[in-house]
DNA sequence: TAGTAGGTTACATACGTATTCACTGATTTA
DNA sequence: TAAATCAGTGAATACGTATGTAACCTACTA
């Protein structure tokens, strides 16, 4: 049976060890020296009568929060759940906890949401996540505060914010030279969510990878997604209504990929004998799903670790000077069954 | 471009009002009378010195932290998602917070795990999901303290926790008679998670309706799932292997029901043609996949938003006798496009 | 006119921690 | 040997809000 403690404070724990507060407080953030011996009667102290701080009182006096601000559009999209998953582990490891914030289609007005939230929840520090990382409206918005940020994913890099990202186009590029290696030459892409600089970066490589092997690229073979499983299905279905329909499908998120999968099988087309499907992102759905779907593997999880260990580092003061504040991730393809060899 | 408000304190605030800090607080919190006029003045002073509360200082002075605990286990399921959803708009709407605690298996002893959250974070509040709103571990240690606890679907109602439910077993019932009434009378089932008391309610249910049109239940058409896509998918196989295989499978939730229909590609089996596909919950994966699945419609958005305003209203002493501590929702079902007449 | 009840406001203190400043004794430096 | 540095510690105060207690005012009653 629980019961919350009848709260013993700092003035009891310093009574206990016999020494005064200011010795408690020290041990307790052990920043400082503290003889060996005060420190032991100290713990000693701390533990006989199960103290614990208290929060509230530690953010008054520090004038800190402890609070992280997520800033996030659409929860259902798998990259951007694995993204919270892995801040929110980092952000408690650290000794921080998380305000999710979402900012989605419902808002009519971005910039004074944002204010509002921030103006409530009094946090920290921000992670910003796609397509908020490439926000004009936001960035300029944080650009004259002294409100700590830092981006994951971005594709301006001329602002002050530090970052974490990963070389998209590259990969994109990688992906669709393998497809071709396997003998496509008719493939199809569907494009991701305007707003996110990704989409675009994304469709970039692609295109240059074509283009380096000389392969032409009909109009009709390009539909605009939305990154969701909808709009996937829908211009899933749009290409396989082709005429000439193209042999491999190349889908900006695995969400879309996903969607293609059933667009498949609603045609009658079986992947990957009939038509290759290619991701991006490696989201858990990716290898949820029959057949598993060969995708561009994103380091999500540790790229939130790394955006979440920027920021709090940043908030206690130790920008070290050995980890860059722009970091640019590796990414790899991982090859499953959704393409077959021409 | 945002900026931080050098905070202006209630003590500012009260002076250009020229009232005292007291009247103040009572504006801001309105339960008392004060004058209209002071009133006006109060709000007048707020406003220009844009004037947010310090919730640091707020949580200190009256000793709450307008934090709720949300327990859950696994965040990948659609369900659990929905939930949380539901819970952090509501939980915004009444001035609170939510700290999400990830109780899942990689913890060893959950009720020391649990205590060590509750002690770290001084939560008002907790909100238990399933599994948890069933744990005798954790009930039997929350019911000896005086945290306020509501419950979502729990089986076990002689705990003096509030709860809010569904009739789970009356809906599986239902569920089932709709597919005999379409002519089915070889069903499979996919159980649930053994430890969520919803899998069993879900179970008698079906076994229930075969047993009231004297319909006989072979062994190997029930499987043992989890809840999740991977065992939803296994089970799902077994089932299509058989030599007498069922014309009708029913999921125990959507996540399996969705990793059936993928099996069933696998296996070249049309759906609903070869054969049907039921599930519950009425995630958004339901209607994300292809064909859209017939399902319960679970009102998981409603229970979540009811459950914290049980717990709220506990919270803040409104335990009002109107509403009643224990609440039954309806359900209805979705009859979509995975069941086929026979 | 005095008394009274009820509505409205002011003062002062508590909440638990962080932190500035000062102080001691010990060790090193010139 | 005197001065300077330094590790280790304590006392006191600030942080911004909530709230108990007491005082105040208004209007109404007797």
């Amino acid at each position: 049976m629980y019961k919350k403690n009848a709260s013993s404070t700092m003035q009891d724990v310093a009574k206990l060890a016999g020494v005064s507060m200011m010795t408690v407080s020290r041990v307790l953030r052990n920043e400082v020296k503290v003889k060996e011996n005060t420190k032991k009667k100290v713990m000693d102290a701390i533990k006989k009568l199960e103290y614990t701080p208290n929060i509230s009182a530690r953010s008054l006096a520090s004038s800190k929060s402890h609070l992280i601000a997520f800033l996030y559009e659409n929860p259902s999209e798998g990259y951007v759940g694995q993204l919270l998953i892995g801040t929110m582990k980092q952000a408690q490891v650290r000794g921080y906890s998380l305000v999710l914030n979402n900012l989605d289609g419902t808002v009519a007005d971005v910039s004074s949401a944002l204010r509002e939230l921030l103006e409530a929840s009094r946090v920290d520090g921000i992670i910003l996540t796609p397509p908020f990382s490439d926000s004009e409206e936001i960035l300029d918005m944080l650009k004259g505060g002294h409100l700590p940020t830092v981006r994951i994913s971005p594709q301006r890099k001329d602002y002050p914010f530090p970052f974490v990202c990963m070389d998209e186009t590259k990969a994109a590029f990688d992906m669709t030279k393998y497809l071709i290696d396997q003998g496509h030459t008719k493939i199809g892409f569907i494009k991701g969510h305007p707003d996110h600089a990704g989409s675009h970066l994304r469709y970039d490589g692609f295109v240059a990878a074509l283009k380096a092997q000389g392969i032409e690229l009909p109009d009709q073979y390009i539909e605009q997604g939305m990154f969701n499983y909808q709009s996937g299905f829908a211009a899933a279905e749009k290409l396989m209504n082709l005429k000439d329909r193209p042999t491999a499908i190349f889908a900006a998120n695995d969400d879309m990929a996903a969607a293609t999968l059933s667009a498949a099988q609603k045609h009658h087309l079986a992947v990957p004998e009939a038509i290759s499907v290619v991701g991006f992102d490696d989201a858990p759905i990716a290898t949820s799903i029959w057949p598993r779907l060969t995708t561009v593997r994103q380091p999500i999880l540790e790229m939130a670790e790394m955006a979440t260990d920027l920021l709090v580092d940043e908030l206690m003061g130790k920008r070290d000077l050995d980890k860059p504040r722009k970091n640019t991730m590796d990414y790899q393809l991982a090859i499953r069954d959704t393409v077959q060899s021409l």
